[in-house]
RNA sequence: GGUCACAUAGCUCAGUUGGUAGAGCACUGCGUUCACAUCGCAGUUGUCACAGGUUCGAGUCCUGUUGUGACCACCA
């Protein structure tokens, strides 16, 4: 509905916001001017529905577009979604699972119809949301992480990178979640702090009565034990350094060792060493040349040769039941123990994370990590807030080789293909990886193409530059749009995110992908909760959205967006944001019935009351522009409020009652303008649709989003003061008034002073009342 | 164990180079006068976590303590 008269109170029910719709078109880039504004939108998953942590970062992210479009930039704001491999594959599978079809039935080629299907149900979901919330990117743009130009893109780095040594296969420990089937990434893991039993095990010593006992919370891998370590200057065993030991129901006898790693003071003072299946004991296991013994599958059955037949074959937990009763029952098991230690998740599955040992593909993080630390400590990227920048060097610094390959079907499948003697091929395409082969003289049949796909955030990484058409020679769109100006994002995706987008663009790129770093907070419930499913306090921003409007959400998101301050979310916040929305609209109704007209040029203004509010417009437009160019967008949404309820509404509206000449009026059609155009960027919706019905923009082309920047004028702040000592003693007078009634001295000589107040505003001394 | 935050009115939070403590909500009183009761006008509310220090002067800077939270690492 397009309303031509403001005749009614403000109700977001009521308007349809067409503004929107019709301003559309003009989101896009317009490829020319000298300056751009580039930013990407963080994809969200493909699974997702929006919830208030999406609102927010739209609403920043927004804020920010919508800023420079209108401040004359040629902005683009780069959309799209996230294919988001294991999160997808899991929740089609549930999906598919709670319609009566078990996903083992299809075949991989089915169920990948399947989640395609889904993708564009759910992909168009996001969209319609982002949309309600008003978000202006250029989404004839958008982009998905498994379109055919991406894939390409995918394909080149990584055909690039391990051509260039950064990307190898590698048989190493890696955290295997026993319940996708697939290698994950460190980052992947959640360790959940659990009660568990610390078992004390006798060993016997080979050739001898004696024995020695070790601690352990894993005794079922006792099957995979190498070695028995003890440290160099332990006096109680440093006479066994240098023996065998025999692992209880096996025949297998494993050395005694000495290793600086050890600490006397846990558990026994001796450690067993299983190297196939604990990252110290690994390290442990290089160190000394230790045979890795695996004896844990890839769906956690406990199985090798060297386990007994009574265990084989059989789930951990149970055989560590089974275990343990057995060595109680014969005194081998000497003591047990109560204790918490820390288990390790998987993020998505929920189940313990085994570490296995398994050949996959890594990424070489750390030779990609310099540059990316460097680029930063030369301040060419920089974190708002600053303080996150320790957050990622102390990631950086510690980094490790990077699991890239994952053993499910959704995803970008690695471009490598296995000869029969062990080679290694790797091509952009079979017709390449075939002539290769050929050259190698391996028959083409009897290879065998990787099944493995990659790690979501590999392709992920590639975001700054692949969505602008890399490695296409001649993309237009990246020429000029990269690299991006800012990065809006939440600190939970710093690494698997921010850190891996920087190494691989200065890899690609040779520049750096963004120049800043907006660190945005995590919203949490009223009373400072984690927002959870399973805690029932989510809020839905589409519900806020239809009671209250979008730029109420979007006004109270950014009014609460303190820097490094988690927000405290309530919908009481949002109807005082839709409370002063109503304020702005009632100001407009109220500029309308005085006939006010909105597009007259303002010059040689005479009253003092139009110079004070017109310098009044320049200091608030110096503010937010300032405050937004610092991100401190709570402080832009209290100039909003402040420009236009203090100053505006309460003296200037007021005063107008007293004095309506036609500069008075022309000027108040200006300051209101100007005011609209500042505060659309939070406001969208109710800015563009006052702008349109008050004539400030031509009816049916909503070209808000390219309003001309009107110069802030040269204005004197001579009368300001003036006025506001006028102001002051309106407040006094009132004030009084109140407390004393009006027959009183004090009063009196206030009344006299405003009354023979001299020249021009004397005829405003009636806003006491 | 390491790192980083935070602690200000009943509640949510501002306080940007050290200079008489602020806003909104809530509460109290008044008010429907040419926009606005989704409102206006006016008012009440504080050992700025605690203890020291620097300074003419500290919510602000320094040290320590307590409490809360987050992240990383370890966990035999």
């Amino acid at each position: 509905m397009s309303v031509k008269s403001l005749d009614k109170i403000y109700n977001p029910k009521d308007f349809e916001h067409d503004g929107y719709r019709k301003a559309a078109h003009l989101f896009g880039p317009t490829g020319t001017g000298e300056n751009y504004f580039s930013l990407l939108m963080p994809p969200p998953n493909v699974t997702g529905s929006l919830h208030l942590g999406h609102a927010l970062t739209y609403t920043i992210q927004d804020i920010l577009v919508r800023f420079h479009r209108i401040a004359g930039f040629d902005t683009i704001w780069q959309p799209g979604t996230d294919h988001a491999g294991i999160a997808t594959q899991m929740v089609v599978a549930r999906d598919l699972e709670s319609a009566g079809i078990d996903p083992k039935s299809l075949s991989q080629d089915e169920f990948i119809d399947k989640i395609w299907e889904w993708k564009d149900k759910s992909g168009n979901n996001i969209l319609d949301q982002q949309k309600a919330l008003g978000c202006s990117a250029a989404w004839d743009y958008s982009r998905f992480t498994m379109d055919n130009g991406f894939c390409e893109s995918v394909i080149e780095a990584f055909v690039t990178l391990y051509k260039s040594g950064l990307i190898f296969r590698d048989k190493r420990l890696v955290n295997w979640d026993t319940k996708l089937k697939t290698a994950i990434s460190d980052l992947e893991i959640q360790n959940k702090e659990e009660k568990g039993t610390l078992w004390y095990i006798k060993y016997r010593i080979v050739d001898s009565s004696d024995f020695v006992t070790i601690a352990t919370t894993r005794p079922e891998t006792m099957f995979g034990d190498t070695a028995i370590a003890v440290h160099p200057d332990d006096e109680r065993y440093k006479s066994l350094i240098g023996k065998m030991a025999i692992i209880p129901y096996s025949d297998r006898s494993i050395p005694i060792i000495a290793d600086d790693y050890i600490d006397m003071e846990k558990g026994t003072g001796c450690l067993k060493v299983t190297p196939a299946h604990d990252p110290n004991d690994f390290a442990i296991g290089k160190r000394h040349d230790l045979e890795m013994i695996s004896v844990i599958d890839m769906d956690g059955h406990l199985v090798s040769a060297y386990v007994p037949d009574l265990l084989r074959g059989l789930y951990l937990k149970k055989a560590r039941k089974i275990l343990v009763e057995k060595l109680t029952e014969d005194g081998t098991l000497t003591k047990e123990e109560e204790i918490t230690h820390s288990v390790p998740y998987g993020d998505r599955s929920g189940t313990v994370v085994e570490p296995l040992l398994t050949e996959q593909w890594f990424v070489d993080a750390k030779a990609m990590a310099e540059e990316a630390i460097r680029v930063v400590e030369d301040n060419e990227i920089r974190f708002f807030p600053d303080k996150w920048k320790n957050t990622y060097f102390d990631w950086m610094r510690h980094i490790e080789p990077w699991c890239i390959s994952r053993q499910i079907i959704w995803g970008h499948r690695i471009p490598a293909w296995y000869g029969p003697n062990g080679e290694i091929i790797v091509e952009k395409t079979e017709e390449e990886a075939f002539l290769v082969a050929e050259k190698l003289g391996i028959q083409i049949k009897q290879l065998r193409r990787e099944t493995d796909v990659l790690d979501t955030w590999f392709s992920s990484g590639l975001w700054p530059f692949a969505t602008f058409g890399w490695p296409k020679e001649n993309s237009e769109l990246l020429k000029r749009y990269y690299p991006t100006t800012t990065l809006v994002s939440g600190f939970d995706i710093i690494f698997f995110w921010i850190a891996r987008m920087i190494m691989m663009s200065l890899f690609f790129m040779k520049k750096i992908p963004f120049k800043d770093i907006y660190i945005h907070a995590l919203v949490r419930d009223e009373k400072g909760q984690k927002m959870s499913k399973s805690k029932g306090n989510v809020i839905n921003p589409m519900d806020l959205i239809d009671e209250f409007g979008a730029d109420a959400l979007r006004f109270t998101l950014a009014f609460l967006s303190v820097p490094g301050r988690d927000i405290k979310f309530g919908r009481d916040h949002v109807k005082i944001s839709r409370n002063f929305i109503t304020k702005i609209w009632n100001a407009g109704r109220f500029l309308q019935s005085k006939g006010v007209l909105f597009t007259g040029s303002v010059s040689n203004i005479n009253s003092k009351l139009n110079h004070w509010i017109l310098v009044k417009l320049k200091n608030f437009k110096i503010e937010i522009n300032k405050n937004i160019a610092e991100y401190r967008f709570d402080y832009a949404t209290r100039n909003i409020q402040y420009f236009l309820r203090e100053m505006f509404c309460d003296f200037f509206i007021e005063a107008m009652k007293f004095q309506d000449d036609d500069e008075t009026k022309t000027v108040a059609g200006f300051v209101f303008a100007e005011f609209l155009r500042s505060a659309n960027p939070f406001i969208p919706f109710v800015t563009e649709q006052l702008a349109e019905t008050l004539g400030i923009i031509e009816d049916g082309s909503l070209v808000m989003a390219r309003a001309k920047q009107i110069e802030p004028m040269n204005l004197s702040d001579d009368f300001e003061k003036e006025v506001d000592d006028f102001v002051e003693l309106v407040h006094e007078i009132r004030s009084e008034k109140q407390l004393l009634g009006e027959n009183n001295e004090k009063y009196n000589a206030l009344m006299q002073k405003i009354q023979s107040w001299p020249g021009e505003l004397r005829n405003l001394a009636q806003i006491v009342r």
